[in-house]
RNA sequence: CGGGAUGUAGCGCAGUUGGCUAGCGCACCACGUUCGGGACGUGGGGGUCGGAAGUUCGAGUCUUCUCAUCCCGACCA
């Protein structure tokens, strides 16, 4: 057998790169810094797919698809924007190979130079501004509610599997509107879309708030965020939501006519997640069993293990477990009956245990005697023996209880791992001690920001929305400051 | 790009001061017994020891160069 299953506190990174692999979710590719995702692990990417899809498509949105090459002087285009991912972009200079030389392989044809180069997208922004600039002349043209599912590439100098790969998978909303009002309600709304997706899908509590300018997005007046905790004590930022003014408005040139025929420049919004949610849902609920899934997203809802001996006994299971499959799916639950004779049961249980299938149904020779089924569920890893009768609803009822356990558990982590702060000298010790959110007063300078993260690694990672008006003095600089923000050491 | 570590079978690893045919566990294949928490026995298949050059009678082991991966920083969703 491979290694076990690494104890989790004693190296996180070390123990979520077992993990991933060990539950059949991603392993690095040959490209440095690129992830193949195997299919289970891409099933449950698609089962985050369809839920937001949907919420977007209720909030008014529709899907569109935009080049992956964007012309590298759209980047030159919105200052800010530039600067910020001018540092981690791949470039396409040319477009064709030739034999090499000495007859070894293949090497560039020098003659297929580019005249402009191609930027591998790293968020599309630039070209898709481009784009509006022919679809928007009045303000009937608006609002433009757009989302596209893309890959992006960012060459960060360092990647993490799922947290910073460096080609990822996501979706990126971009939106034009007539006013400012309505570009910020906007962000508002897709920001409350990703919280509620957390919360009642991915059973990940999370803080809505904004970020401090120094966490800004590039090219950004505001950026919303969603900020979860893990269970290492590090915080993760899971969604981010950016109002950017009429700043790429501008950039771009993109302009309507208003209702009084005066020519205005319209408002933008973006926003998006990740395949860093699948980061966010392994470091939230797995344990040293492997994955835990919330029953909402879990590929595999139920499993059911047969226990036989011979081909009539699982003929005898099967005439059982069929019909309880075909109800349950009946009801929209996704069954595996694992009737599998090349596994045994044993192996067969560690294997959805590793998966994190939530529920698990076991029946054996001992269960058709007396009419009932052994249940297994994956957050608390109790077995229960129940009757058969009614077993879909017992099921469904159970898969609920564990959405909400989920949730409920992270939740009290997250709170047991949330500390008032109010001196200097606590700040640093809970940081190294145990990490966490950590609240406390900042006067509201990127000075005291940047220094703080220097002493500490720390950063600001939201503004909570709708905070507490409080009266303080700055952690750091002892000057006045008029709520707490949130402190954590990052992803 | 700095600091540290590691590259030996699909995975995880051992391999002594250079020495004989390169090993172990898991996985894989065959047969048998098993099957309610990753079964066991017997037999079997699988290796450019990351790559290149060098030292040597002889290199997985020593030297130089190189490539890759991981961890810690800088950068970031």
């Amino acid at each position: 057998m491979a290694k076990d299953f690494p104890t989790r506190a004693e190296n996180y990174s070390q123990w979520y790169n077992d993990l991933v692999i060990k539950a059949d979710l991603a392993e690095n590719s040959a490209v440095r810094g690129c992830m193949v995702i195997k299919p289970y692990g891409y099933a449950i990417w698609e089962k985050i797919q369809a839920v937001l899809d949907k919420k977007f498509k209720d909030t008014g949105h529709s899907n569109a698809y935009f080049p992956i090459f964007i012309p590298k002087s759209f980047f030159s285009k919105e200052a800010s924007h530039v600067e910020g991912f001018a540092k981690e972009c791949a470039i396409v200079t040319h477009y064709r190979l030739k034999s090499s030389p000495d007859g070894k392989g293949v090497v560039v044809d020098e003659d297929s130079k580019l005249e402009e180069e191609l930027i591998v997208r790293p968020t599309s922004e630039t070209i898709i501004w481009d784009t509006y600039k022919n679809w928007i002349k009045s303000y009937r043209d608006l609002p433009i509610l757009i989302n596209q599912w893309a890959n992006v590439v960012r060459w960060e100098m360092r990647t993490r599997l799922f947290l910073r790969t460096t080609e990822f998978l996501w979706q990126e909303g971009h939106t034009a509107h007539a006013t400012r009002e309505e570009a910020i309600k906007e962000s508002e709304t897709m920001l409350n879309v990703y919280a509620d997706f957390a919360e009642n899908w991915m059973s990940i509590p999370v803080i809505k708030g904004t970020k401090s300018p120094a966490e800004r997005f590039a090219g950004a007046i505001e950026t919303y965020a969603i900020e979860a905790l893990m269970q290492d004590g590090k915080a993760l930022q899971a969604g981010t939501s950016h109002f950017l003014g009429q700043n790429f408005a501008k950039a771009f040139d993109v302009k309507y006519l208003n209702k009084e025929n005066q020519l205005e420049y319209v408002w933008a919004t973006s926003w998006g997640v990740s395949t860093r949610l699948m980061g966010a849902l392994i470091m939230s609920h797995s344990d040293d069993h492997g994955l835990v899934l919330p029953p909402k997203l879990a590929p595999i809802q139920v499993a059911i293990v047969p226990v036989f001996k011979n081909a009539e006994q699982l003929a005898q299971i099967s005439e059982t477990v069929i019909p309880i499959k075909k109800a349950l799916e009946a009801k929209g639950i996704s069954v595996n009956y694992d009737d599998r004779e090349t596994y045994k049961p044993g192996w067969k249980f560690s294997e959805y245990e590793f998966k994190g299938v939530p529920v698990r149904l076991t029946i054996g020779p001992r269960d058709i005697e007396h009419g009932t089924v052994e249940i297994a569920r994956r957050d608390t890893l109790e077995k229960e023996v129940l009757q058969l009768t009614d077993i879909e609803n017992k099921v469904i009822h159970l898969l609920d209880q564990i959405q909400k356990n989920l949730y409920d558990r992270a939740l009290s982590f997250r709170e047991d791992n949330t500390f008032r702060v109010d001196t200097w000298d606590e700040f640093k010790k809970i940081l190294d001690d145990r990490g966490g959110f950590i609240s406390a007063h900042w006067d509201g300078t990127s000075e005291t920001e940047e220094k703080i993260k220097e002493e500490t690694k720390a950063t600001i990672r939201v503004i909570p929305i709708n905070n507490a008006v409080e009266k303080g003095k700055c952690i750091y600089s002892g000057k006045p400051s008029g709520q707490r923000v949130i402190f954590a050491r990052a992803y």
